[in-house]
DNA sequence: TTTAAACATGTCGTAATTGACATGTTTAAA
DNA sequence: TTTAAACATGTCAATTACGACATGTTTAAA
């Protein structure tokens, strides 16, 4: 589909940025819901310039490094609006390698099971909890502005998500521990 | 990583099949967490042949057809139960592309944002109420046998995420409205 | 002043995945 | 008997993505 390039064109559209910064986006706010690299990214950035969906200008830090600072240009804001409109086909496949390893733990001892169980609920209760800071900084109500609005809605996702996700392994990691002393 | 070697001795193990089969398996059991077409399956069963992970033999249908029946080897269960005790890093890039145009949905008008969000919601309710129906028929308490418990466990899993996301899906669309209607 | 972390931009080989191309058989219904 | 759906196995080109390689500057702390 192409989709790292409407990530990008969206990123621009809110404001100009260097790879550099884009890269530290997509570790940062987008980490939740999309990925890239910066050996990703920065063939992307030339592709998008090419095709005149971005602009950028050559600034300098210091006294020689140069840093290329992009901005989404007209054309570059239909093509995110015309994305932006797209109904999308629910992915099928989001691919959970740690389902597809419980879905397989038959083959395992009982007792690993839960070894297996038990760090997975503490790196998404450490997820939950880093999500659940982010949308207090937001404040208590959906914010007004428009953009502060999607973020608002985006992050209630990953909360509500990340809450589900856990309460899972905490009944899974429960409904294991009945199933050991039963036997 | 190459997980789709242990999906598919996974499969292997709970019975032999062939390449076919294996393809309805991802097709249905298996897509709610991981997915592959029999392109990407063929060359894979070949490779895991050729290192002795599992075997074949070739059955006929009807009178010329031939069907290659795969089984795992000991070699291949070794390697399963290897890959089914590793502890996995929670992958932090569950890529959701709808997120994402929701995420940059302050470049539309507030009216096709609900637009975008009802569709998906039909979606996820039509996927949860596949996946409840699942769990019904695997009975109403978690399955003794060990297989089975796994797919529980799974499938629980899954039905909670739906309900999850179909939560948020409503929540969204309900701020919107009143947004709407505010301004 | 040195030095480590962050800033900054790129390329390359490889692996994973998809969709299209390619071909043919068997089964069950019309 | 025809015909459509399901059975059955493969290849190929293109795309997406990652990790490693490669290089150098700037900033702030020790």
């Amino acid at each position: 589909m192409g989709t790292l390039r409407y990530a990008i064109l969206g990123l621009l559209n809110r404001r100009d940025m260097s790879g550099y910064d884009l890269t530290k986006e997509f570790e940062t706010t987008l980490a939740e819901f999309w990925g890239a690299k910066h050996s990703q990214i920065y063939p992307e950035l030339k592709a998008l310039a090419d095709e005149g969906l971005i602009a950028y200008q050559i600034e300098i830090s210091g006294t020689v490094l140069e840093k290329k600072v992009y901005s989404i240009t007209v054309r570059g804001r239909t093509a995110l609006r015309t994305w932006a409109e797209t109904q999308l086909k629910m992915k099928s496949v989001p691919k959970d390698e740690f389902r597809l390893q419980l879905y397989f733990s038959d083959c395992i001892p009982p007792r690993r099971r839960i070894a297996l169980l038990e760090p997975q609920l503490e790196q998404h209760r450490a997820l939950l909890d880093h999500l659940r800071e982010n949308l207090a900084g937001l404040g208590q109500t959906p914010p007004e502005d428009e953009a502060a609005f999607s973020d608002y809605l985006v992050l209630l996702g990953g909360v509500m998500r990340e809450e589900s996700c856990c309460a899972w392994l905490e009944r899974c990691i429960a409904l294991c521990r009945e199933r050991l002393e039963k036997q």
